[in-house]
DNA sequence: GATGAATGAGCATTCATTCAT
DNA sequence: AATGAATGAATGCTCATTCAT
């Protein structure tokens, strides 16, 4: 799927959007519904297509499902390079990070992630897809890693705690799932609340002077 | 449901004792499955009963989950109460809410949580059951909410920071999700962990002396 | 299926009833159109149930088919055996199998069989069963072989004929098929048809007095 | 279909090439999987062209298959006549009849045939092409049947056994069925085979001088 | 004409729910 | 009250057939 030849004849073109849009599509079905409760057949109708395309371009619910988890992954992931690259301190570049976690695309799908996860195969499913998601993940938390400890080298990080905590924290907190709408349908904007956090990762909860 | 009649007869208390069992059994595999890969057969024959007898307890599979969910919400929120009353600091106090959500019963819901919030109308069922947990979660929410402004007017929370973002932080790192196994499937004890998480949550990770 | 419990009770009994007549009335459809064309629903309809009711007794289609054919085989092959162990000469006995195939099971059920056993995995099945039907059909062949073996040693068989290819002429003429139906549909009464089989089997076509 | 006009231009020899190239790929599938599970998929793979073209030879996949039939029923019937109007006794020219049975195509699609004839409406279809399949069947039919009782006028062929049985013994005994393996599979060769069948044939199982 | 993507009716199967016993 | 057989709506998937290019 999606091989990105650069010059595609007009059918192929035509292919290559109706197969966007059915990733469109079920992802958003996917995201208000939930795995279970999407049928082929909403998909379809909601495109405005047959539910047999659908398997002319995915072989199976799972496949179609565990094809869009590899897109937003890889997208998502392919961004975070950029960041960590930068030649900023570790502790810029850790907020830049925090920020592209906040707006992300990972907190978008992990609702439907969590709610997927469950019980389904697709585990193995998007393993296995795009040479293995997993190991990009696992390639990320080790580079987020060498930064955190970079900045502990640097003196800029505390050190008694382990990185992998601080990662763990980072992810939590920049990674808001959907009953947190609770938690933070009050007054203030997305960027007060990015602020926010970050000041509580940088200095916590108790009162003493940030910077 | 469960109507806590003081004085049962013989039968009445074994039928409450089924509806336990129903209750718990039904936990269980939810836990292990997830809402739709639970089914109302497996639930009987684990529990030893038939499928229509389960019926004769809950009217559907959404209300046996419904109800589920209200009776741990339920313990869950009373063991609040207990060490929000206590006499003790603000902070104090606070730690021992973080331990109680470490350990606690909601992250361990979180994930059967998840997977069920998505697609079904269980929201509805949950939020008119047992008076409304709703109303509970708002109550906890509120109560915390004083404790840490009550920490504030003291002096030992910061004051820059919403209290409702505090209160986000603390959800987020103390009931952790299935999916955080990756990252935290190191060496720390669960105590370690609990002890640095407190330390991140109170002194952020930028190096500055802690006490 | 069908354990021959003496006592049952009589919604066991009911049960009984009803696969029997889900067998009979799949067989009938199965008869009339072939596996393919066979659908659940048509059972079900035919028999007057829901086609759920179906998979209560049966796991698959597949399952259903192949337990017919078993039930049907297992039959047959029951009958034969009264008959070879008659204390008859070898002619005599042999007119006999020769009576029993021409008005048998065995013909009823081959147009189904050969429509099946195409391309499904019937055969697996339809062998996993009961026991192995094919291990009965071997023991039958040689019950035969050893009839006609016997017939060749008192001198009533000719002896320049391969014991096979006897069997294989019985089993031809005494196992009609569908399309006979425009060679027989004639004068001939079903006992005629039988007699006249009989002296081609034994006299063969050319002119030569018969006893 | 194959309107067998003398001069074509070459696109039209072309055409029927690929028709000719689609009913033997057809032949083979139909051959080894049956007629449901072959796809028109496949057929058009194995041919190399897709599978729109076959629509363009032949309207649906009923009448691809009976063409085919027909086809084969055509030839196989001609192949009869040169037989038939040898001038040989009737007794040879039955022989003759027999080995061409015996190797004869009829017999190679019959397993094709009965797991197609069951079910669809192929029936009808077969019998509608070609000036009637049925037709030349029944001709062939009476044509050896005419030769049955010409045997039986000269003395060759015993006269109390109706010619329709001797022909329907003939077609059966030389006809062989699929599962006919299970006995055939021995160490016979073809040729003895059908030294045995015509032997079988001609003067029965009983114990008596031949010739 | 050839193509193959799109179509949609059709099918086996599942499972929450009902209800006669 | 308990049972569990029966129900039937719903779903994922297939494949012969059509038709725009």
């Amino acid at each position: 799927m999606q091989t990105p030849t650069p010059h595609l004849t007009l059918k192929e073109k035509q292919r290559q959007e109706r197969e966007n849009l059915i990733l469109q599509t079920a992802e958003e079905v996917l995201e208000e519904k939930g795995y279970y409760e999407t049928s082929m057949d909403e998909i379809a109708t909601r495109v405005g297509i047959a539910k047999g395309t659908i398997y002319t371009h995915f072989p199976s619910k799972e496949e179609l499902v565990a094809t869009i988890f590899a897109r937003d992954m890889q997208k998502f992931l392919q961004g975070f390079d950029a960041i960590l690259e930068a030649e900023l301190t570790p502790r810029v570049r850790l907020e830049n990070i925090m920020s592209y976690l906040h707006e992300g695309l990972y907190g978008r799908r992990a609702k439907l992630l969590s709610s997927t996860y469950t019980g389904v195969d697709l585990k193995r499913l998007v393993n296995e897809k795009n040479g293995s998601i997993r190991e990009m993940w696992e390639c990320l938390i080790s580079k987020v890693s060498k930064l955190l400890d970079e900045g502990k080298a640097v003196g800029e990080f505390r050190t008694d705690v382990s990185t992998r905590v601080m990662l763990f924290m980072m992810l939590s907190l920049f990674s808001p799932r959907a009953h947190d709408h609770v938690l933070l349908e009050h007054d203030l904007t997305p960027d007060e609340l990015l602020q926010q956090l970050k000041i509580l990762c940088f200095y916590g909860m108790t009162q003493n002077q940030p910077e």
